[in-house]
DNA sequence: GTAACTACTGACCGATCGGGAAAAATTTTC
DNA sequence: GAAAATTTTTCCCGATCGGTCAGTAGTTAC
C-alpha cells in the first residue's frame, strides 16, 4: 500500500523511492486514458497496466483495487485542471468580469484538448447512478458550479450574460467546451471540424464567447 | 439467423413467428439501455440478455454477435428518432424558417428525454478510433449534419443565428440539447436542474432558441 | 556491509466473458 | 395430425476478468 490512493496514510517508516513514483503516475496516466475510452466498467486493470509498460499485480500494490485507482486518476485529472485555472484567472484584473468569463472559456478549452478525459471521464459516469458519481460530483464538480454559478449571476446583473437559469447556461457552456472536445473524432468526419487545431479552437472560444457573453463589459474607469 | 440484424436476408421460407420478433425487441431495447450505460466494451451479452429477461444464447441467434446487437440497436434509435423528427417538421410551413429550428430543437430535446440513448451512444463511441464509430457517422450522423447544416446558412443569412461556422454551431446546439441531457444524473446533484421535469426542459428549449436563435425571424407577408 | 524495508515478479484462483453445438420445445405448413 | 421449419434451452469451450500471495529484486537506513 502507499501513501497516494486514498486516505489512509498510517506511518511511512522509511521514504518512497524513485522508481514507486514513476510507476504510480504510468498507472494514473494509463487510467486516464483508458478510463476515459471505455469507461470503468469497460476498462480492465490488466489493459491499463499493458499501457503504462507494468506488470498488472502493481496495480493492487499502489492503488488497492480498480476503485481506488479510478478515484486516484479522476483526481489528478480535476487537480490539474484547477492549477491551471486558478493560475489564468488570478492574471485577470478583478475589475473585469467578462474577460474572466472569457478566461474561463478559454481555460477549459485548452486543459480540455490536452486532456479530453477532463469531460469524458464525467459522461462515462454521469450514463447511471454509482457511488463513483456521487464522488465526483460532491469532490469535483459541485464546487465548480457553486464557484463559477455566483461569476456568471454577477455578469447577468451587468447585462454581459443573456437572462435565463444561471444553472442551465453554465452547463450549456460547459458541454460547449469540454463536450465538443469529447466528439473530437466524430465531429472531423461529420463536420469537417479539427479540434487539434490551434486554429478552431480559437474559432469555438470565440463562438461560444459571443453567444454566451454577447453584452458588452462596461467601463469602469 | 433472421431478417432483422443487417445485410444479410436470403430467403425466409417460412414466416417469422411472432414471440421471435418479441425477443429481439426486448434484446434491442436491453442492448440500448445497457450500450449507452456502460459502452460496447463495458457491456456484456449475458448483462443484455438478464436485463431483456431471455437466455443469452438468443443474442447469438438472433444478431450472429454483439457488433450486429450494437448495430441494430443503434440503427434503432436513430430511425425513430428521424420518424419523430420527420413528423414535427412536416407540421411546421416552410415560409417559417426560425420556426423550423426552434422545433428542431424542441423534438431533439424530446426524443433525447424518452430516449438518453441517442447522445449517450455517440459518445460512447466518440472516444477512440473504430468501425463502429465510423458506421456511426457515414450512416446517421454525417446526413442528419449535412441537412441541418444547409438550414444553419439560410438562418444566418436572414439574421437568425450569429455569424461564425455553422458546422460548429449545430454542433454546440446539439450538446446543448443532448449533452446536457446525457449529464441529466450530474446535473441534478451539481446544479438543481431537474430535466425530467417538463418545466426545466421547456426552460432549456427557450434558452438555447434565445441564445442560439437571437435574430427576430423576418416576416413574409 | 548488512539488516530492514520497499517495490516488483510470476503463478495462480474463482468468476465472468463472447460464442458455439446439440437437443428440446414450439409453431407453421400441408 | 404429421412433417418441416423456427425458436428456445441446456451445456460447454477457451479467453479474460479482478484480485491474491509467496517469493525475488532493489533501495534505504544504520
Amino acid at each position: 500500500m502507499d501513501g497516494q490512493a486514498g486516505a489512509e496514510t498510517a506511518k511511512p517508516a522509511r521514504k518512497q523511492q524513485q522508481r514507486s513514483i514513476v510507476t504510480q503516475q504510468k498507472l494514473l496516466d494509463a487510467a486516464i486514458e483508458a478510463f476515459s475510452e471505455n469507461g470503468f466498467k469497460g476498462t480492465s486493470t490488466r489493459d491499463i497496466a499493458e499501457r503504462a509498460g507494468v506488470h498488472h499485480p502493481l496495480i493492487t500494490y499502489h492503488f488497492k483495487n480498480k476503485d481506488q485507482l479510478w478515484k486516484a486518476a479522476t483526481d489528478k485529472i480535476f487537480r490539474e485542471f484547477n492549477i491551471s485555472l486558478v493560475k489564468a484567472m488570478a492574471e485577470v484584473p478583478d475589475v473585469e468580469p467578462k474577460t474572466k468569463a472569457e478566461t474561463f472559456v478559454r481555460t477549459y478549452l485548452h486543459y480540455s484538448r490536452s486532456q479530453p478525459a477532463l469531460h469524458r471521464i464525467i459522461l462515462q459516469e454521469a450514463s447511471y447512478a454509482s457511488e463513483r458519481l456521487d464522488w465526483l460530483t460532491e469532490i469535483h464538480l459541485r464546487p465548480l458550479f457553486e464557484e463559477v454559478d455566483k461569476a456568471l449571476v454577477d455578469l447577468q446583473d451587468i447585462g454581459v450574460v443573456p437572462p435565463g437559469s444561471t444553472a442551465l447556461l453554465f452547463n450549456m457552456i460547459r458541454v460547449c467546451a469540454g463536450g465538443l472536445i469529447a466528439l473530437k473524432l466524430e465531429l472531423k468526419s461529420t463536420s469537417g471540424i479539427d479540434l487539434d487545431c490551434d486554429d478552431q479552437i480559437a474559432e469555438l472560444a470565440d463562438l461560444i464567447i459571443r453567444v454566451f457573453f454577447p453584452g458588452d463589459q462596461p467601463t469602469i474607469n
